[in-house]
DNA sequence: GTTGTGACATAAAAATTCTTTATGTTTGTG
DNA sequence: CACAAACATAAAGAATTTTTATGTCACAAC
């Protein structure tokens, strides 16, 4: 990749002469002929109508007018030579963003970015996680990881994890108010509640009762939080039985900290989706396309 | 005289796609086809070896090298810009800077440079009054005007006026200290010395005097003033006897405040010279005509 | 499904700019 | 007087820039 200097025209040859105080040496410096150094600088000067040099055969000089457009020629080459070099350093390490919500960056994607940077040390991901996923589209990202349902996302979406949900608990919480053999069992213990605003696109503990043939309103032993990491924590701290999204426990369930006390329910129309950004650099379709493998 | 932008190139063309967001209202805001912004920002990114853009049919968005390179660029063109527009309203009304020493500068030039811009007033001058004359030739201005021999200068240099000089007084310190018939009576009064740092290029009261064949140190009355309005303000305050150089107290001499009261002494081959400078402008031109012709 | 519109890209030709070569002028120095 | 150095000009050649012509793709309207 070239280190030059961008080509910027007159502006860096007046600058070299303005600084020099010699059209000849100005040439040298820039690797041109002396001739064509004075015939940018004239042109600049019938395009201002000022006289930009006082010229000597002594060497020349900025006139009032000079020195005024000399300073401002000054800085910005050095600012335009300042912001090639920045643009060139981040470019050399392509970033790929993505976004998503917190529950999913923390429990499923973070993992995983961790994993695909042990395959590629130099690739450099930025996770940007929200709340509100609104405008999730219309930012300017390398990829969303969205949850919803099929037409909630363009066609170039690619479903990730369809939304598969258990019942979970630590082995201690459910010694204390378990067995949970029946689902009405779940309407006497106390229940954690994802708070999102609006409603929600994720499966509800009134939609995952209903689904069973039982009807519970909030009781007053539940809890309301709202962000699924402090679900979660919630429910490592047997505060409550917490809705256990498949791809999102499963570390917990695999350690043992939480197990799944309650039949599944899976909405195979709903899930987190990949939604890639029109366009991606290789970098990012190297990871889109490990995350999807990986799965 | 043209008010048009400065041609800065790929500059302004980056600019303008950057801030509108598209390629071809860029092209329509900078008079170009649409074919000649495309082809000037991807030469751009060439050179850079970063994408700049992210194009779509919706339009074009910068990267976040390119928003880099774009903030040094939009700086650098309304510097430009500005500079454009200074040089040209500074170099509207193009001043004339004379360099001179003050007692020149308050008692000869500035009347008649007043004198001149009833004439032209549009016209502008500078006054650069100094003490030290001694790299008055080197400094960047359009004329000077300085005292001394033939030698001393340039071949170009012109004779403005030549040193004749007379001692003054105010009528009340003639009739106090007076009447002064006699050379040898001007050693009793106490005399108004210009101090200047080495030999003196003027001529001094020990000239004068031994011109007349008299002598007379430094005596304990007298006083030193290191410029020349100093004197003139000492000797209209009755502090003593002053050198009067015709050309720079004549005004005085019109009035009635100040009097001959001696001989005349003059070197004619000293004197004020008017030095121009190799390039002068049709304005400095003007002045220096007017003023030698107003002598 | 078809058509029209708009934004960007590409190729080739034409226009313009930039650079070099050759040479001239002026000033300063030895 | 000769030589060197700095800047200027003209002409030829090289390179860049712009326009014209056309293509591709996405999106909206019918």
């Amino acid at each position: 990749m070239s280190q030059r200097p961008l080509d910027i025209g007159w502006l860096r040859i007046f600058e070299a002469a303005g600084r020099l105080g010699s059209l000849t040496r100005a040439a040298h410096e820039l690797g041109l002929t002396q001739p064509a150094v004075t015939y940018q600088i004239k042109r600049v000067e019938e395009q201002l109508g000022v006289s930009l040099l006082r010229r000597s055969q002594g060497g020349s000089r900025l006139t009032d007018a000079g020195e005024i457009l000399f300073q401002a020629v000054q800085s910005s080459v050095e600012s335009i030579d300042k912001a090639t070099h920045d643009t060139r350093r981040t470019s050399k390490v392509p970033a790929v963003r993505i976004f998503t919500d917190f529950g999913f960056a923390a429990f499923w994607l973070m993992p995983r970015v961790t994993d695909f940077r042990r395959l590629h040390p130099e690739a450099e991901v930025h996770i940007v996680a929200s709340q509100g996923l609104e405008d999730a589209l219309e930012r300017d990202t390398d990829a969303a990881m969205l949850f919803g349902a099929r037409e909630d996302f363009p066609d170039t979406a690619r479903l990730l994890i369809p939304e598969c949900v258990v019942p979970v608990c630590t082995p201690g919480f459910l010694e204390r108010f378990g067995p949970f053999n029946d689902p009405a069992d779940f309407a006497s213990a106390p229940l954690l509640h994802l708070e999102t605003t609006g409603k929600s696109r994720w499966l509800t503990w009134a939609t995952w009762l209903a689904a069973f043939g039982v009807t519970r309103p909030r009781a007053q032993g539940d809890l309301g939080l709202n962000t699924y990491g402090f679900i979660i924590q919630a429910a490592l701290a047997e505060q409550g039985l917490a809705l256990g999204w498949r791809g999102l426990v499963d570390h917990h369930l695999d350690l043992g900290s939480l197990v799944a006390v309650g039949p599944e329910v899976t909405r195979k129309d709903r899930g987190y989706w990949l939604v890639p950004s029109p366009t991606a650099s290789s970098t990012t379709s190297t990871l889109l396309d490990w995350l999807i493998n990986e799965t």
